[in-house]
This record gives C-alpha cells, sequence and structure tokens, in this order.
RNA sequence: GGGCCCGUAGCUCAGUUGGUUAGAGCGCACGCCUGAUAAGCGUGAGGUCGGUGGUUCGAAUCCACCCGGGCCCA
C-alpha cells in the first residue's frame, strides 16, 4: 500500500515523505550577505569610537618596536576629494598593516592651517559683509583666518574619519597652534643663526595702483595694449675672435613688450643651442636708425622676420652658436654701462630675435638668469610705480607713461630700430584690474649654498629609500637646479619672519638665540598675533644694542613664512615634540608633485637645521584620473567624488579600489570600476560568510584539529593558505596592496569556491557531526576564515570586524588589535595537484557537452570514464575520484566519456548509488553513508 | 618647450637576467544547479603587449623616434 501510494501521490503526499533536511548540516550565519556598508560603516565607527579602539591599539602595542608614518598636513580648505581619499587611505592601509605586522604604528593626522587661500576666502566673507578690508584690523582679520581653518579642519576631519582611517583625531597637530607656531619661529631662528637665512631682492607681482605685492593666484590674465620695440645694443668690444666677419659697427638686436624695463636693463640673453647670424645691412629703406654696412646680430630663423619688421634688407655674413657670445660685453643703448651677454635656456625663437632683454628686477626669468650670472635684481621703481630719483630719463615719472618717453628717447638715442603696438594676454591686478609690473623687492631666502646645504640635501637624498626608485631622480633633479629658497610672503596669515634689524645699519644680528626663544615663548602663549602687538624693543632685553654698529633703534620684519616652511617644519614640530613620535620618521607618503612640494620643503628644513633628513623612506603615488587617463576636472564633468562612493556603495568598497590599483601611476577610476570593484568585494565577502556558516557551533578551543591529524586534501588547502598568507606578509612589507587583493580573490574564486569548499561540502553537511572528516573539515574553514579575516583587515577594516564578530571563539577585542599569523604548512606534490586540475578541467569540458545534450542535469547524477588515472594520487589525497570530480561513478576507459548514473538517488545527500537497506522501513532510499548517520 | 613617469584582453593586474602557442581574476556569452540562492558551479569567446624603425637566431622585455596621458616646471 505504502509503494503504491508513493507512485500516485501528489504534492501534498508527498510532504509525508521523511524529511531529512532537518538532518543535514547547511550553512547558518547571522553575518549578512549584503553588506549595507553605508548604514552600517557609520555605526561601526561609533562602536570603535566608544571603545577608544586606537587608545587601545596603542595600548596594545606600546612595547612593541615604532613604525612612524608621518602625515603631511592637507590643507585646511574645502570638502576633501578623490585625491585626499587616495592619500589618506593608502595611509591607512600602512598603518593597519604595520599594526598586523607587529609595530607600534601610532599616526597622528596634521592640518596646513596658514597661507594665501584662506586669506582669500576670509576676505570674500568680509566682503560678502559689506565690510572693506581697511575696516579691519589686521589681528581682527586673523582671528577671522583662524575660526575659518578651525571650521574647516572640522568638516575634514569628519571626512577623513568616515573613510574609516584610524588615528589620533581628538589630538591632530595643527600649524595654527600656539605650540606649532612658536616651535615655527624657533626654527626659522636656527636658519637665522646658522646664517643661512639671508635677505635678498627678487622680482614679483606688484600692483603700482594698490601699491602691494600680489601672490600668483591674485592675478588675473586680461587682454592689454603694448608698446613692442626692437632696439639695437652696441657692440663694447671686438668680436672678430668668433667670426672674422664681425668688425665695424655690430650690434645686437632684441625685441620687448615693456619699453619702460629698460632703464633697468643689465644684459642681453641667447639661448645655448640657437643658431644666430650677422646680417650686414644692404638696404636700411627709410629707417632713420639703421644704415648700410652695419651689422645686426640676431637668431637666424627669426631673420626673414625681423628685417621685414624694421623695413631693411640685408646679407648674411657669418654664423654661430649662441655660446660663443657668451659673457660678450654690449653696451646699454644710451646708459654709460655695459650689457653683457647670457646664455640661458630660457630663449626661445618663439617671437623677436633671439636676443633678449635681460632686466633681473623686473622678471623672473631675468632675475635667474642674473643670479647665475651674478647680476643684481636691480629695480628703479617705488612701491607707486614712480622711478627713483636719480634714473636717467624717467626720473619721478611712472612707470605706464614710461614706455611712451623710453620709446621717444630710444628713437632720438639711434638705438631703435622698429615701434608698434601689440594686443597680447598680461597680468593684471584682480583687485583693481590695473596691468601689473614684476618688482625686485625685499624678500627673505634660505640659501641653498651657505653651510652647503644643497650639496647636504643632496647626501641625504642618497641616503633615502624611494618608493618607486625613479623618485630619487626626480627630487634630486628639482634640487640640484634649484634657486635658493624664498620664504616671505607680504601677507597677513601666517608666522612672522621673527627677525629685528637695527634702523641704522640693517644688521639683524640683534636677533640672538636667546631673543628667538624669548619670541617663541611669547607665541607659546599668546600666538603669533604677539609678535605685531609690540614693537621690537619688547622682544629685546633693555640697552640692546646692535652688534655691528652699536645702534640701539631697532624695528621688527613683518613679512611672514612662507607656508611651505610650515610644514617643512612639521618632524621638528611634532615629530620631535610628541613622545609616542620619533624623528626621522621611517616613512612620508604623498602624491608625486610633493616632491618639489612637502617632500622637498621638509627635506631642506631638515638638512639645513639637523644636517639629516626628516625621512627615512619617501612613497609615493600618482593621481586619480577619469576612465580615459584624463585629469578630473569641472569643465569636463568627470569628477567623482568619495562622499558619493561612500553614500551608495560604503567606504570599504572605495578602500578596495585603492587597494587594488598600482598606485605607483596615476589610477583610473570610473563608474564601472566601482562596479567591478564592488563584485569583487562581494565575492571575498559571500566566501568569508559561507565559511561562517559552516562554523557554527564551532568552538576553536575545543574542536581544532592538528594539521598532521587532517585529511589530505584540508592539508592541501591550508598549504595553499599558507602560500597566501606568505605572500600578502610580503606585499604588506613592500606596500604592494593590490597584489593582495588581486591574490585574496583569486585564492577565493580558484581554490576555494572554485575547487575545495565545493569538495567538501558533502562531508560537512552529511557526515556525522562529529566524524573525523567534518571535523577535519571544519577545523580548517576555521583556520580560512581566521586568516582571510585577518588578511583583509588592513583593507576592508569595517567588514573584517563584521566578520570578526561572527567567528566563533574570536578574541573579544577588536579584530584591528590583532596581528598576523602564520599558516601551518606542510609539503605537497604540486606536480602530482597540477596533473590532476588539467584532467578535471577536461572532465568539466565533457560536463558541459553532456549538460547542453541533456544527458545529465547536475555532476552528482553522473558516471564518467576517464583515461590514465592515478590512483596513487587518490590516494594520497585520501578522497576516491568519485568525491575528487564530484559524481556518481568514476571507471577508467579509453576516453573521457559521460552518462546519467545507474542507482537511487539518496534523499538526504543526493549522491546516486546503492541504499544501504533497500527493504528499511522508512530509511529504505538512503545511503550507506546517510544511512548510518541518520538511522543509527 | 624642459625634467620625471605611465601606456599588456572591455576592467583591474601578473609576466623573473630577452627564450616554446603572452597569463590570472572580474566582466561578457552560453549552460548547469536550486542545500552559499538578490548566492554558487562549469564552458567559451576576447590581445599585431600604444605606434614605427632598429639591435638580436629570437623582443611585451633592450635602443631610437613618434602618438596618447599624468605630475612638476617654463
Amino acid at each position: 500500500m505504502m509503494i503504491w501510494s508513493m507512485t500516485v501521490a501528489n504534492d501534498t503526499a508527498q510532504s509525508d515523505k521523511f524529511d531529512y533536511r532537518p538532518t543535514v548540516f547547511l550553512p547558518k550565519t547571522d553575518f549578512p550577505m549584503r553588506a549595507g556598508l553605508p548604514q552600517s560603516e557609520p555605526k561601526r565607527l561609533a562602536i570603535w569610537a566608544e571603545q577608544d579602539i586606537y587608545g587601545q591599539l596603542r595600548e596594545a602595542r606600546k612595547d612593541a618596536p615604532k613604525f612612524i608614518l608621518h602625515d603631511g598636513p592637507p590643507y585646511a580648505n574645502g570638502s576633501i576629494h578623490i585625491g585626499h581619499a587616495l592619500n589618506k587611505v593608502l595611509k591607512d592601509i600602512v598603518i593597519r598593516s604595520r599594526s598586523m605586522l607587529g609595530f607600534d604604528a601610532p599616526y597622528v593626522p596634521g592640518w596646513d592651517c596658514h597661507g594665501l587661500p584662506i586669506e582669500l576666502k576670509v576676505e570674500e566673507q568680509f566682503k560678502k559683509k559689506k565690510q572693506k578690508k581697511e575696516d579691519i584690523s589686521d589681528a581682527e582679520f586673523r582671528s577671522a583666518c583662524r575660526d575659518y581653518a578651525k571650521g574647516q579642519i572640522d568638516v575634514q576631519r569628519e571626512e577623513f574619519k568616515r573613510l574609516g582611517v584610524i588615528g589620533d583625531w581628538d589630538h591632530p597637530y595643527v600649524t595654527m597652534d600656539y605650540r606649532f607656531e612658536a616651535n615655527t619661529v624657533r626654527e626659522i631662528g636656527r636658519f637665522l643663526e646658522n646664517g643661512g637665512l639671508f635677505k635678498g631682492a627678487k622680482p614679483v607681482h606688484w600692483c603700482v595702483s594698490c601699491a602691494t605685492a600680489l601672490a600668483e593666484a591674485e592675478v588675473e590674465y586680461e587682454d592689454h595694449t603694448s608698446h613692442s620695440i626692437y632696439v639695437k645694443f652696441a657692440a663694447g668690444e671686438d668680436l672678430s675672435d668668433i667670426d672674422a666677419a664681425l668688425s665695424g659697427d655690430v650690434s645686437i638686436v632684441i625685441w620687448t613688450t615693456t619699453p619702460w624695463t629698460i632703464p633697468a636693463n643689465l644684459a642681453v640673453s641667447v639661448g645655448p643651442a640657437i643658431e644666430y647670424s650677422a646680417v650686414r645691412i644692404t638696404d636700411s629703406g627709410d629707417n632713420t636708425n639703421l644704415k648700410v654696412g652695419e651689422i645686426l646680430i640676431l637668431a637666424e630663423d627669426l631673420r626673414a622676420g625681423v628685417l621685414s619688421a624694421i623695413g631693411a634688407e640685408g646679407e648674411v655674413i657669418a654664423r654661430f652658436n649662441g655660446g660663443k657670445l657668451d659673457r660678450r660685453r654690449f653696451r646699454h643703448p644710451y646708459l654709460e654701462q655695459d650689457a653683457p651677454v647670457l646664455v640661458g635656456g630660457h630663449v626661445t625663437l618663439e617671437a623677436g630675435t633671439g636676443a633678449v632683454h635681460t632686466a633681473p628686477g623686473h622678471g623672473q626669468e631675468d632675475y635667474e638668469i642674473g643670479l647665475k650670472y651674478g647680476l643684481p635684481a636691480f629695480n628703479p621703481v617705488g612701491s607707486t610705480g614712480l622711478f627713483d630719483a636719480g634714473t636717467p630719463v624717467v626720473e619721478g615719472r611712472h612707470v605706464y607713461q614710461a614706455n611712451a618717453i623710453m620709446v621717444e628717447h630710444l628713437l632720438s638715442c639711434g638705438a631703435l630700430l622698429e615701434t608698434s603696438e601689440i594686443k597680447h594676454s598680461y597680468p593684471h591686478c584682480w583687485r583693481c584690474h590695473k596691468p601689473l609690473i614684476f618688482r625686485a623687492t625685499p624678500q627673505w631666502f634660505i640659501s641653498m649654498e651657505t653651510n652647503n646645504l644643497r650639496d647636504k640635501a643632496l647626501a641625504a637624498i642618497s641616503e633615502t629609500t624611494w618608493t618607486p626608485e625613479w623618485g630619487e631622480n626626480r627630487i634630486r633633479a628639482m634640487v640640484e637646479q634649484r634657486p635658493d629658497w624664498c620664504v616671505s610672503r607680504q601677507r597677513n596669515w601666517g608666522v612672522p619672519i621673527t627677525a629685528i634689524r637695527c634702523e641704522a645699519c640693517g644688521s639683524h644680528k640683534v636677533t640672538t638665540p636667546a631673543v628667538v626663544e624669548g619670541i617663541a615663548k611669547a607665541v607659546e602663549l599668546g600666538g603669533a598675533d604677539i609678535w605685531f602687538a609690540h614693537d621690537a624693543a619688547h622682544f629685546l632685553p633693555d640697552g640692546a644694542t646692535c652688534p655691528d654698529c652699536g645702534g640701539n633703534a631697532f624695528a621688527r620684519e613683518t613679512d611672514i613664512l612662507d607656508v611651505w616652511f610650515d610644514s617643512g617644519s612639521t618632524h621638528a614640530c611634532v615629530l620631535e615634540q610628541r613622545e609616542e613620535l620619533t624623528s626621522p620618521a621611517d616613512l612620508y607618503l604623498e602624491g608625486s608633485d610633493q616632491h618639489r612640494g612637502w617632500f622637498q620643503s621638509s627635506l631642506l628644513e631638515s638638512v639645513g637645521t639637523r644636517g639629516r633628513a626628516p625621512f627615512k623612506g619617501v612613497l609615493t603615488h600618482g593621481f586619480v584620473v577619469d576612465k580615459n587617463g584624463n585629469k578630473m576636472s569641472k569643465s569636463k564633468g568627470n569628477v567623482i567624488a568619495p562622499q558619493k562612493i561612500i553614500q551608495q556603495m560604503g567606504a570599504d568598497i572605495l578602500r578596495l579600489w585603492i587597494a587594488s590599483s598600482d598606485y605607483s601611476a596615476d589610477i583610473r577610476i570610473s563608474d564601472d570600476i566601482i562596479k567591478q570593484l564592488s563584485e569583487a568585494y562581494r565575492r571575498i565577502r559571500n566566501t568569508i560568510r559561507f565559511l561562517l556558516g559552516n562554523l557554527d557551533g564551532f568552538d576553536p578551543a575545543h574542536d581544532a584539529v592538528a594539521l598532521s591529524e587532517r585529511t589530505p586534501l584540508d592539508q592541501w588547502v591550508m598549504h595553499r593558505l599558507s602560500r597566501l598568507e606568505r605572500h600578502v606578509h610580503a606585499c604588506n612589507e613592500s606596500y604592494q596592496f593590490h597584489r593582495i587583493h588581486q591574490e585574496i580573490h583569486n585564492f577565493c574564486s580558484v581554490d576555494l569556491g572554485g575547487f575545495y569548499l565545493d569538495m567538501i561540502k558533502d562531508r560537512l553537511y552529511c557526515d556525522g557531526a562529529d566524524s573525523a572528516r567534518r571535523r577535519s573539515a571544519r577545523a580548517t574553514l576555521y583556520d580560512l576564515a581566521d586568516t582571510l579575516t585577518r588578511l583583509i583587515a588592513p583593507l576592508l577594516p569595517f567588514t573584517a570586524e563584521e566578520a570578526w564578530d561572527h567567528l566563533p571563539g574570536s578574541d573579544e577585542k577588536s579584530i584591528h588589535l590583532q596581528s598576523f599569523k602564520p599558516v601551518a604548512d606542510s609539503s605537497i606534490d604540486d606536480a602530482a595537484w597540477d596533473r590532476f586540475f588539467a584532467i578535471r578541467e577536461q572532465v568539466h569540458t565533457a560536463f558541459d557537452l553532456a549538460k547542453k545534450d541533456k544527458v545529465v542535469g547536475s555532476s552528482v547524477a553522473a558516471a564518467i570514464t576517464v583515461p590514465g588515472l592515478d590512483d596513487a594520487f587518490a590516494e594520497s589525497v585520501g578522497e576516491s575520484w568519485e568525491q575528487l570530480f564530484i559524481v556518481a561513478k568514476v571507471e577508467a576507459g579509453d576516453a573521457i566519456t559521460v552518462r546519467a548514473a545507474d542507482g537511487i538517488k539518496c534523499p538526504r545527500c543526493w549522491n546516486v548509488g546503492t541504499p544501504a537497506d533497500p527493504a528499511h522501513a522508512v530509511h529504505n532510499e538512503l545511503c550507506p553513508r546517510c544511512f548510518e548517520v541518520v538511522a543509527d
């Protein structure tokens, strides 16, 4: 009756059959498949904050060797962008991985607070409130800057924390802190003391209408009509040694659009690789300042254009390279002085004559080439644009009028060959929109040569480990070439250059180390404002006199320091000051633009004051670009905000993007790339979820199984895990994080999902709960889960912590207080395994065809034949061929064939075979293994 | 224009001192499973290694030039 009723059973009757499902050990875990990171991450951050996870980590590592990553301070302005995220996450991965490698790796984040961009923002704020800058005192203005920076720090701090960056966020370093400012004063004082700091002059953008210096950010380029002039400079010596044809009436011709700078001319520059011609005039047209037979020197490539412009014709009588003219003497067109020829790479053939009028006091390039030749930055123009008394021809006149005066004068003295008007883009004042001039003004410099700063810096570069290695070449080339460091700014918001000047002789020697220390103490109490609140005498001992001239009247210097000096001093103001930090740091880690920026300013500051670099190693990363490798810009509309990714996908996805990228070059980001990463994330997460699901009720304290007691297959996967762990370990040490992600992901997909986990499901689900094979598998799954969770922790801190919470018997303390752990390993016959995997692949191909032909559905219901099986291998692995291929039956054969297996499908484990007891009243279809588990 | 760097399948990456037919994962296509299920498994198709020229018996790998891109300068 029973059998008959089954054959006609409908679905309802089917449910009367014995339900084996509850007897199968299916995965069970609260670790959710869907991460919900955007919601869960903030909660996790709150828990970490409450636990003081950073403080706990410091305590846990208090006796460990130090690893100091020193944070380069971002500028306290604006929300963070994707580049900030890249930098901070890389730092965080370094900090977390070093911690798990067993180091005490404190992380003290910082902010750069002084400087122009904040001043501009604050000025804007005042403008909006209809307040003029003139109505606000400098002290009030600085106070507003301080408030603004503080607000920006709060914004950025929350954004950085949201990325999962662990650090001492409650006690960051801030360059506007009074103690930091005081230490900055001490640092510049060291340069003052050792003679590295000196006062010189350098041309800066200057608005004669506002009577002020302007920074590059305050310059706007607008169209402007200028006088264009060709002027000849007569030879001041015999040049026939260059070429015999160079005799008689020889001149070199320059072209300029700023005639007013001719009074400050000190030289003529030519290009080292440019070919010059000597042209004898054969027809002077109606040019009154040109005679037939006189010889003009100009660049060959520009000859035709120049002759046409000055309305003349001529023949080339000699040609020579610009280098031949080096230091040869020509004469200023009307002053009784020489204009030597300088050879410089800045000379181009884009316009003009190939010979460049050079006034070091009125142009950046002129200044730099002048420095090389020892020429002064001569500037005869006052702050309001009037020429100084004693300046021939233009004395007392305004620079705006001087163009016309100069044209007239040069014409009358016979030097002007041509004048016309030219419309071009020209720098203007952003405030009053008047044309700007370049004007050399007194500035403070740190000399690259005094105390051999340049040589020492180059030596320190050699002693530093640069990653990637090309960073060394890059910074070396820059340091070799760079001019003296101009550290003064004519601004308000910053640390003053606290030097005191003798009014009589200009000496600063009265500013002794003791005086500097007194100033620093005052700044510690009242901030840098103190400097401006008192006159010079306040900071000097009573009755101080100038060591140079004995004078007793003194004045404060009023320039403030370049913000790069502030941040370049962090090794002194932070690393040397905080107990948990040390100097030099093990690592500085910033974008590759910092070879010119922070790496260099830090290097020069430290070498100049301590004689060594502030870092042992420097790691650089590239920039974030769009999917086509182009830079991001608002106008292109290809900007991707980190906040958006975090909000939609979670910080761990953003971090995985960073961890998966080779940051040594530029790294790309796009919606597709992020999507790909979220899928990779899903694979890792689900693998861990499966492991956890099969560890329900597992207790590592009681259920652990020694490696040697485990099945050979389990030993194989432990071997793979060990290999993975060692590889990840090495990559953490060498900062090759993207290989970590690659390896972990491959391991989850290939070794686990694609083979091992599939293989062991049968014994996990269906073997007796306490069978040796099941216990071996569970102990192995535990090691897999434990190790994977540790390995991903630096990359995916939120997910790792969540997994740690769900891992049975894991330490109550956070995963982020744990260390990496070596994995027990045993030797494996890799060649035999490779042979097996090759055959397995062929079997799978056969399966694919068989499934498409509907021969079989699932492989467990298939019987296959396979040629050339190595039975010794199966034996050594301790698994049957049926288990290794996950099929019902494997037989030897001449070729790989697949057919539906004969037998009964076990209702519990679904394997096809012969039931243990076909006559059993209830369990008549169970296979022997299941029969034993269920019926006994 | 100069210095430094990058360019291997649609994407992210491997590719040892030049040496068989250039690899992996993802994605994609097709299929399977429905006891990891908003999961899982399999199979397959994808590349003139940015281009050209050279060195070499042999080049993704070495050299030169060019193209595209980035950072820093001018």
